[in-house]
DNA sequence: CGAGGGATTGAAGAATGTCAATTCGTGTGG
DNA sequence: CCACACGAATTGACATTCTTCAATCCCTCG
């Protein structure tokens, strides 16, 4: 079995080594640790704890979130591979949220400190660390648009497709899809009770926007579903 | 009257020079551009702009906000002195944001590529940059969690409390403030109607938690106050 | 086979939004 | 200089959405 390397992972051009010459995508490898599988529902890191990588999503999905004092959890967001978890944590030099893995995951671990150095040598490197950066920002702001204004309807087309666009261009279908979090993640993640998260996917359904069969979803009408969405931004 | 430069300015110690070596600091210094005082509800930059500068808030106060396809706007922000706006620009090299001038305003504009190019040869503003944006992540997160699970009130007093810190960073009484922002702001803000944030005021100020006069905040409790907001993850 | 968690569905309740009227302050034009 | 108009803010009455509580179903796992 080949090595899992940079240079022949199917989503490097999704990750950190987008715009990266081959030498330069060598020198990120030789960083990069890769440990053994995170199992379902294992911590990736926790809050607190001290900060030491960012890390990259192989395989599987991942979802973030905070406890605040009063114990109340809030998920911040849902990883797929290619995508970065722990960039929150840069400032504080701790870790302010938790990560946890929604099924078996692959994780590639980036020690920030070589990532920095590395990177003051590679501006294209430096560059798409700021990008992926930029790009969550932007993705939070859009999130609380969808918090603040839209309907439970709104919220959930929007989760929905935005979940089948980074689906897509991950390679696998943008129509038909498996979520990987509970109903409680969906509506924590939306600021919706599961109920109405339920109440929400079957009336999607009688609509005959999508059709549900527990985990899985299949869009049957994806232009509505957009269109109820009101196309939201995709990094 | 002596030249603005960041070595003189106040507030350095709040913005990107912090860390920086003396002689750091006067290379950052010699890429900043200070124009003219922006005036009441100027527009630093619009969604679709190009990207080219981020922008360091020097005195004043801006708001950021995305406007939707559907025309719904969406105030994502506010902006106090020693603050970075646009940041949310850099992966799209557009704009996907406005920011205007709560008040009359000195802005200094960074030009990216100068600021790239010169956090290569500095680590420590590199990391800097990483940090402000880090940082914006986090707050985000938090805010997240404010409009998911908080009422009204909460909202309310985790804002105020928020504000008052930040005025505080900065020299400015945190017990007494004036809010450059219009009810509508806030309540657009916070997701909350105009209508209910006045109710809300109102309800605190009986509580005896604060005193409203107008624009005019002062805090009468602000124990209270925080434990209401349940105290904020401050930057 | 039984237990337990996740999901769905129904009914009732609460928080916030919407609509409408009023006040207040400010700036503009006669 | 005053009157008027306009927008911001406040307050009340009512409507609506979503939550909460509760019961049931279903699937998985021990």
């Amino acid at each position: 079995m080949q090595e899992i390397k940079c240079q022949n992972c199917r989503i490097s051009k999704l990750c950190l080594p987008v715009m990266l010459a081959d030498s330069e995508i060598e020198h990120l490898d030789s960083i990069v640790q890769r440990g053994k599988p995170l199992n379902t529902d294992e911590n990736l890191f926790r809050s607190g704890d001290k900060f030491e990588n960012i890390y990259a999503v192989r395989s599987g999905s991942l979802k973030s979130y905070t406890i605040s004092e009063d114990g109340i959890e809030q998920v911040t967001g849902f990883y797929l591979p290619g995508e970065i978890i722990g960039l929150d944590a840069i400032s504080s030099q701790v870790h302010p949220s938790y990560a946890k893995a929604l099924e078996t995951s692959m994780i590639c671990a980036l020690p920030f400190e070589s990532l920095e150095s590395l990177a003051t040598g590679i501006p294209s490197l430096q560059r798409q660390l700021l990008n992926v950066m930029s790009n969550e920002i932007r993705d939070d702001q859009e999130l609380m648009l969808l918090l603040n204004k839209k309907t439970s309807e709104e919220r959930m087309a929007a989760f929905l497709v935005n979940l089948s666009i980074r689906f897509g261009q991950r390679g696998l279908s943008s129509r038909v899809f498996r979520l990987t979090m509970s109903r409680r993640d969906i509506g924590n993640y939306l600021g919706l009770a599961v109920e109405t998260v339920s109440r929400v996917l079957t009336k999607l359904q009688k609509q005959e926007y999508i059709l549900v069969d527990d985990k899985e979803i299949t869009f049957t009408n994806p232009e509505k579903l957009s269109e109820l969405a009101g196309v939201m931004c995709y990094s």
